[in-house]
DNA sequence: AATAAGCCTGAAAACGATTACATCAATGGC
DNA sequence: GCCATTGATGTAATCGTTTTCAGGCTTATT
């Protein structure tokens, strides 16, 4: 493997002009910048990045915190953010927090002694002071969630508009008694999705019983779970608003081992507009997030952050309504199916 | 920041000592260890990882190049990776193909100038020979397929054994005019389940008509235009070996929209068992894919190679049958549905 | 023609670890 | 009691860049 020494003996010029060649900012004579780029052609240079690190005391890398790496957007969400990153030449370090809170502290030491140049981090349990204390230290963008005071380096999607829309697009068909299965309390997004439902729901002048409102845990299983609750405590109800569309999947494959016929007899929003939303029969209509989008605007975030690269753009997205057959008016006859 | 020197000072040793506690290969006295380290703590030394690599020339990444990032188990796959790496303090350096070849060779391209310690590929457009080539130069095992003298690199499912599992089951509940959904033909892993295929028909003395084989692109679409291919040929089948999930999905809802039941009318057996197969009606049944062992297995394997890590266990691992509700005997007055 | 203002380039000092080699003391075998 | 071995430590070279500083050469300004 050749040096820049080389590469410099080579083209006749000294180790210093190699490297402004490689790093273009300072002027070099075209002829020399010739010579030089010939001379590592020929030799096949390849800048050593240790080095490189170690005397502009940058990584060239970002890190990517994740707080559960096999979650729903994921991949998405990498994607995106690879490719953009790549663009300029910057690597992405990945570490997941597999769903601990002490994981993902240990996922940002561990990126830190790493020295990235920056760090994306998507993850519910981090205190919000945890966040704020970070971005002091190092550049920083938080992925899918609103931390007060750091508004500027968060990029996420607008939860409340989403779960307002889906409940919205419920009353518009027509109906009355919704209920609504939440995510977990302690995150952010579920909170938000629910806030957008009480907030269309009052909007509506609709009153939301005591105990219309069942928490699940995003799986599928506490989504038929949320079924049965809400049928014990004896509620009527010709709708639900779900908070994810693993859940109101469940509800509905449960719903119907019940005889109870969707949308006919209950009518149903997910959310996350899932890639297999449509596999249930029919199509499960659910609110999109712009995941893409997100994931772009993060990066662009961050590069600027950390490379004082020029950025602008927004990092609120709003969601919008994917309607497929879960959603229908209210049979009159059903206005209390339990 | 504090650096070496400053401990090796504090502690009143030498910048070699400091660094042999680090690294703790060659023996260094209790009381001096002891000195050592209050100083590390005292002082929150962190060690650069910059200067580190230079002079050790060993970067403790490992870089990994996935075909498609948001591709069906890549999220598994990761967290697994990632998990076994971080346990031995490496870090994993993420670079996505976009499902391009030559971005494939670019992602590498860019993993190795980054000086990565080896290199996990997940690949199906790579040539077997630049792989072959690859390994020549730097520690290399290759997921989830098998390149013909890089054996001992590659971790991957015995797709063949789970093609024929799946063509067995519909044997054994009494099918006998089957076809098959395939993927691209390109890819190693469809044209493996392919081959179960075949294996179990013959085996079972059931001819293959010309025909009974459509090739699809793993997308959902192309399931529900091979059962039209299917019915356009004119070709009687009761049962469908479906190469993958989303393909037996599309199939499996196409084939209701055309009034036929599953599975009274015709059985169908996926492939790999996603998360979401449950979730059309009835259940798909499907072959089920251990990529965490897989992962598991890769990066044991590549801590081998990068580091001299002790390692054993297989590299290619079966798969089983998980069934649902798709596939029963066919009845006899529909063995010609079309 | 003298001076100033750019350009372009080279010399050399960082950057902060690892590691080959040397040293010295203590131990053990004979 | 001598020599060889082993263990613990220090010295100093090394890894391959970037970057500061200084200086030489052009060109423009007066």
């Amino acid at each position: 493997m050749s040096t820049i020494r080389e590469v410099a003996k080579l083209a006749g010029v000294s180790p210093a002009t190699v490297s402004r060649v490689m790093n273009g900012e300072v002027p070099v004579a075209d002829d020399t910048r010739r010579r030089v780029e010939e001379a590592m052609q020929r030799l096949g240079y390849r800048p050593n990045s240790f080095a490189r690190s170690l005397a502009s005391n940058r990584s060239d890398c970002i890190g990517l915190v994740i707080s559960h790496l096999a979650g729903p957007f994921m991949g998405t969400l990498m994607v995106n953010l690879e490719e953009r990153l790549r663009l300029h030449q910057k690597s992405l370090l990945v570490a997941s927090g597999h769903n601990e809170l002490i994981r993902e502290q240990e996922s940002i030491d561990f990126l830190m002694s790493r020295r990235c140049d920056g760090l994306l981090v998507q993850s519910d349990r981090l205190h919000d002071d945890v966040l704020v204390a970070l971005a002091a230290q190092i550049p920083l963008v938080v992925i899918n969630r609103r931390v007060p005071g750091l508004e500027s380096q968060c990029s996420y999607v607008d939860n409340q508009q989403g779960g307002y829309l889906a409940t919205r697009h419920l009353i518009e068909q027509g109906h009355r008694h919704i209920a609504c299965i939440t995510g977990p309390r302690w995150k952010q997004d579920a909170t938000q999705r629910l806030a957008g439902f009480h907030q269309a729901m009052e909007e509506a002048g609709l009153s939301v019983p005591e105990g219309a409102v069942v928490e699940g845990t995003w799986q599928e299983s506490s989504g038929r779970e949320a079924v049965d609750t809400l049928r014990r405590r004896g509620l009527p109800f010709t709708a639900l608003a779900v908070g994810n569309d693993d859940m109101a999947i469940g509800a509905m494959l449960h719903l119907k081992e019940l005889g109870l016929s969707v949308p006919e007899d209950v009518s149903l929003v997910g959310f996350d507009d899932e890639v297999y939303a449509h596999y249930v029969t029919p199509g499960l209509t659910s609110v999109h997030v712009p995941v893409d989008r997100m994931a772009q605007a993060a990066s662009g975030r961050i590069m600027s952050l950390a490379y004082d690269a020029p950025w602008q753009g927004p990092l609120c997205f709003s969601t919008h309504l994917v309607e497929r057959g879960t959603v229908a008016p209210p049979s009159s006859a059903h206005v209390t199916p339990c």
